[in-house]
DNA sequence: GAGATGACTACACGCTTGTGTAGGCTACAC
DNA sequence: GTGTAGCCTACACAAGCGTGTAGTCATCTC
């Protein structure tokens, strides 16, 4: 996370694993057990700091959110120009945390990181000149996408045949997702004809 | 799922039962104790039929992926075209089954939803006037957005304010899907610039 | 009728989980 | 020295999990 540990202090230490287990595995099958284990404590430290499991994950939460938006202005810098040697650096962390606020948000209760991703969309849309019917419809299932590539990290990965979050194969992803937003794979008329043919199926019945 | 229950047979309602639970809550949090307690069976049962809780789970995913294609085959129908009442009919079924297949690959291991839409992508690919670079990575992320989408179901049907999978909830969301195929967010300058700017960025060291 | 087979249940085992408790160690105040 | 507070560990606990075992019951064959 940091540097590589031993200057942090075990707080730092427990909170940095369990954002990386949490990641790799997802919140509920990471145990407090690995996660001391990883940090080099006993699993009694961790309790001691942030009393449950729940109380661990809401401090990762808490400082996910926070260091994304300290790098996310980090990167604008002063002049508001993006740096690509600041964004290379910064790029691991910036996967790790964007993996684990993927994976904390799927395990239910909290959906800080979707109505933040929300919100911005938002702002974005609102600026944009571009007016989908239904926007907040659109925004929903546009940021699940986006979420979605995150998820499917390892299928991807597979694909690919390197590592979604290495450097080339981030590239690719990067690129594929620029294509997908920017070359329509549907025409207009093809569009116009789907959202014509929707709208003449009259839903009826419905029951599990 | 078929009729409501009762004159299945206690296997198939074990395996009903199980879908369900998987599609609700995933794979790992669905205990066998419960999966038996809604088909109304003791657990041995479950047992004796399916030999292990992943026993079970691969005869889910071997009847939900042979009654996906059957409902897609019924679907075009003898003559090809597509009739949408019943469109309608099966839709609850099918939104069930894609939602119990997508929680299975979430699990590890098997991959084979996503390995099938790799194909049956590969060919409309193939099919299609429409080359991307790297058309690997591309179908991918593609595929990646698009099962984010059932993912995120919960969130999703939050911000719609009603269920992402009921009638009118649903139409909202092929709509969006739609949209976002069809209208790209990215002027083809933009695309361009962006693409260029990504091949300029030259990733240096990258650890966690 | 006897025996076998398969559907089905009840119950216990071993493991892992999150959590609770008791206590040791170091550093600092007085 | 003597507390005293905070970091930290070791160990026990109850609960829930998947799994294993023993046995009941109905149905069918011969």
């Amino acid at each position: 996370m940091s540097s590589q540990n031993g200057d942090l202090t075990a707080r730092a230490r427990i909170r940095d694993a369990a954002i990386e287990l949490f990641a790799e595995r997802g919140v509920g099958p990471a145990t407090i057990r690995d996660i001391a284990e990883r940090a080099g404590v006993s699993s009694g430290l961790l309790r001691h700091h942030f009393g449950s499991k729940d109380g661990l994950r809401e401090a990762c939460d808490e400082y996910a959110m926070a260091k994304m938006a300290e790098l996310r202005e980090r990167l604008l810098g002063p002049n508001g120009m993006m740096e690509p040697a600041v964004l290379a650096a910064m790029h691991p962390t910036a996967m790790l945390l964007q993996s684990y606020l993927v994976r904390s948000m799927m395990d239910g209760t909290s959906s800080v990181l979707f109505d933040s991703a929300m919100e911005s969309g938002r702002t974005w849309l609102h600026n944009a000149d571009f007016h989908p019917s239904d926007p907040e419809g659109y925004l929903a299932v546009l940021i699940a996408m986006k979420i979605g590539i995150f998820l499917m990290r390892d299928q991807i990965s597979e694909v690919l045949g390197e590592d979604m979050m290495s450097p080339t194969g981030h590239r690719r992803m990067l690129r594929a997702s620029i294509e997908i937003f920017s070359l329509p794979m549907l025409t207009p008329e093809q569009g116009e004809r789907a959202l014509k043919a929707l709208d003449s199926l009259i839903p009826t019945e419905e029951q599990s």
